[in-house]
DNA sequence: TTTTATACATAGCACTGCTATGCATAGTAA
DNA sequence: TTACTATGCATAGCAGTGCTATGTATAAAA
């Protein structure tokens, strides 16, 4: 399944948060865990994360710090601010309403 | 709520082909249906409705014609195509991979 | 006769998402 | 020891487009 540029647009901001508002992480580890819980149905390229996460970083809905992983290369793991959270749940009651509203749309069709 | 730009996107036109699944309509009684059935949570304007509609007739995936009301307007009735019913059920698909998505990381949070 | 609601249309540009590309290192297969 | 893959981050720059702003027109109502 491809997903829609639009929805991948839409969908990515969210997802990030939800996934930072859990631990801490860095890019590469964002980008598997979005396939694991999509079941290998959305997937991310490097290309398309990292300015997606400076833009978040710029807007102070998460910060950054370098830690070095036991392999030896440097990891840039993301923290979710406060602002950050209250943006999290923002984004997804805006989600929720557009789901109600194709929900409602869908049992009229059907009736 | 005032919801982003991104989602309006991504949202328009899966709620476009919903509302035609159910009957033919026609710009302005479009707006007025999405309103209502998000409790006025989202508003389209008009500028923006009708470049999405010959977007998606471009596409196929709905037709027009145009119709004289009693009160003598004329309004341009959509009618949603085969392969416009298969791209609301593709988009659905692509919402609920998402809707999953962010529902699971919501759950591991809590834990 | 003025305003509001109804009804559709689109030029044109401001905005931006992301592709394409580049850099660097560790591990591993050959 | 060489090549390849996986890991890990970064960004220039432009192709692509969403939508604001604007225009047209008619009916009804104030």
């Amino acid at each position: 399944m491809t997903l829609s540029k639009d929805l991948v647009a839409a969908s990515a901001t969210p997802i990030i948060l939800a996934i930072l508002q859990a631990k801490d992480s860095y890019g590469y580890a964002i980008i598997q865990k979005v396939q694991e819980i999509s079941d290998h149905q959305i997937a991310w390229t490097d290309g398309m994360l990292y300015p997606v996460l400076h833009r978040l970083e710029t807007a102070g809905f998460i910060e950054s710090y370098w830690l070095d992983a036991d392999s030896g290369r440097r990891r840039k793991y993301y923290h979710i601010t406060t602002a950050g959270n209250e943006e999290c749940a923002l984004l997804k009651q805006q989600w929720s309403v557009v789901q109600h509203a194709l929900q409602v749309l869908s049992e009229e069709y059907m009736k």
